[in-house]
RNA sequence: GGCGGAGUAGCUCAGUUGGUUAGAGCAGCGGAAUCAUAAUCCGCGUGUCGGGGGUUCGAGUCCCUCCUCCGCUACCA
């Protein structure tokens, strides 16, 4: 029975559409999945959206729709989106759901009967779009009379009976968390500020309101609405089942949630304390990939936002998309994109060395070798050095993956397909097809077989085009898994093999010649 | 203010425990080749390795100091 693997992306806030950050961590969270999938393992991957709280509900009300309505409208643009992108997630959880409100408050009731939930009350200035409490030094009162916090938004008196959490009591528990998993927050740096933050102390937590209504009724006292965190946190749990028993509940604890660095407390000191306390097992990982940030440069000459997922789709297509954004930035840290960088990156790679490696030995087999992969002799040192590459990439993609570089094993691909272009100018076929016809097939069938470990390989991260190089090498459909890198199940020799066709053209770009203001 | 990280070729970055003429990719220039998607291959860098000081036979790599940038966090008026 094949390991599990769940991994999960943040829910995202529906109170607008979705931008390219959401398309980033969606799509690296999937690239993971799809990796892990073809490794073998039995995947849960798990994405949504967050609906509850005040700004969903003042912008619905802003735009006279009830909450349910608005939260349906605009998550439902999410879900789309996830779809657009190729997404191969499992489950759409929406915490409007009434399985969610099952589990949270079940995950409450559990907080409540181990004794870390008591009620206090709570009051201070609150700016609703920070969704922070100030202190009363840390505001200002400008010359129209009102007040607002240090991020200049207008903050109003708030005073309510709350809940709190007992996060104090948790500080050592997490600290030995900490410092029993080290791999429990990737990457490292954010490990270290984490830890600061525990070890400077820990205060209780509100974790629930009355002044609207918008959420999950707490447990006994539904004057109350649960407060964000405990309700956004608990999708990972919903949608394994919790509390209930069934298909899906093998997969808690979670293998990696993949979030954005903006929330790496939340994750990382709450979450953790809050299962401890429901006496829950922990998520094994929590990743905090970067942001992205667009230098200003101009995407397209319709300029509109090209930074609108679908739009970029559009434009560059979804695996050039997804091949730039995971390849170009290191994922962990913060990137840049641009017009100019990403058909730089997916011309110089995907059609250049991939797209053309794939193009020049595929027709010359087409040519040459009556349409079926050629019969190699034995092979050279040369042979073997790009075979063993191509053999070795398995394995280091495995640890990169491990830690979430996917960039890693793009580079890897990248220089293996470099090597072998240097491999086939070196060999010339196109010269051993009048002197040395068999070694002119060895060279051939060398390089188609390193063509298909490398599309094997790039399938988690382009998908689509991936799958059309397999076609073109005769690759049947079930023959793509990881476990076919392996030698001995390289492409067979007389194995037909349809017309080669182009399958990275280069972008052209069209801005230029339009000479738009 | 405290803690942490970073400042290396035009751009993005690698540089193990200090040791031969500091590297890669991209961009640029020159050449070869012509199987291929004007793609490919080969060659080409006098870079104050942020500034200054120090340790050492020898420092991008260690120590001190200063400057700049970033992250986390605290606080002040």
């Amino acid at each position: 029975m094949a390991e599990r693997f769940y991994l999960t992306t943040a829910i995202s806030y529906p109170n607008g559409r979705p931008h390219i950050g959401h398309a980033y961590e969606f799509i690296a969270t999937d690239a993971l999945a799809r990796f892990k999938r073809l490794d073998g393992y039995d995947v849960m991957f798990l994405t949504g959206t967050d609906e509850h709280g005040i700004k969903m509900l003042q912008t619905a009300r802003a735009q006279g729709v009830s909450p349910q309505d608005f939260a349906e409208t605009n998550s439902a643009e999410f879900e789309r989106m996830a779809k657009a992108l190729g997404g191969s997630n499992d489950d759409f959880i929406r915490t409007s759901e009434a399985r969610h409100h099952a589990a949270s408050q079940a995950i409450w009731t559990r907080m409540a009967d181990a004794g870390d939930i008591y009620k206090g009350s709570y009051s201070g200035w609150y700016s609703v779009r920070d969704e922070a409490y100030y202190g009363e030094d840390e505001i200002t009162l400008r010359d129209d009379g009102k007040r607002y916090g240090p991020q200049g938004t207008p903050v109003e008196w708030v005073e309510e009976e709350s809940y709190f959490f007992k996060l104090s009591a948790f500080q050592d528990r997490l600290l030995a968390l900490y410092d029993d998993n080290p791999a429990f927050i990737g990457p490292a740096e954010r490990r270290n500020e984490v830890v600061s933050f525990v070890k400077a102390g820990l205060r209780d937590l509100s974790v629930s309101r009355t002044t609207f209504n918008w959420g999950i009724p707490v447990p006994g006292d539904e004057k109350h609405v649960m407060y964000v965190w405990v309700d956004a946190l608990t999708n990972y749990l919903t949608a394994t089942g919790f509390p209930g028993e069934g298909e899906r509940s093998a997969f808690w604890p979670a293998d990696l949630h993949v979030i954005g660095k903006d929330i790496v407390r939340f994750h990382t000191v709450y979450w953790p304390a809050f299962l401890m306390s429901a006496g829950l097992p922990l998520p094994k990982r929590v990743f905090a990939h970067g942001f992205l940030f667009n230098r200003g440069e101009k995407m397209s000459k319709s300029v509109g936002n090209v930074i609108d997922p679908f739009a970029l789709i559009d434009v560059y297509g979804l695996d050039r998309l997804r091949y730039f954004l995971l390849r170009e930035v290191p994922f962990g840290q913060d990137g840049n994109y641009s017009h100019d960088a990403i058909v730089n990156r997916t011309n110089s790679e995907l059609a250049n060395d991939i797209g053309n490696l794939a193009q020049r030995s595929l027709s010359m087999i087409a040519k040459h070798c009556e349409a079926q992969v050629p019969t190699p002799g034995a092979f050279s040192a040369a042979d073997q050095a790009v075979l063993d590459e191509a053999h070795g990439l398995l394995i280091k993609a495995r640890e990169a993956v491990d830690r979430q570089e996917l960039h890693a094993v793009l580079a890897g691909i990248v220089s293996l397909v470099s090597a072998t272009n240097r491999y086939f100018a070196g060999e010339e076929p196109w010269a051993l097809r009048k002197s040395d016809p068999a070694r002119m097939a060895t060279v051939l069938y060398v390089t188609a077989e390193v063509v298909r470990r490398a599309a094997i390989l790039l399938q988690p991260f382009v998908p689509e085009s991936a799958s059309k190089l397999l076609d073109i090498l005769g690759v049947a459909d079930d023959r793509r898994s990881f476990s076919e890198l392996a030698p001995e199940r390289a492409l067979k020799p007389g194995n037909p093999l349809p017309p080669p066709q182009p399958i990275y053209p280069r972008f052209a770009d069209k801005t230029s010649e339009d000479g738009a203001a």
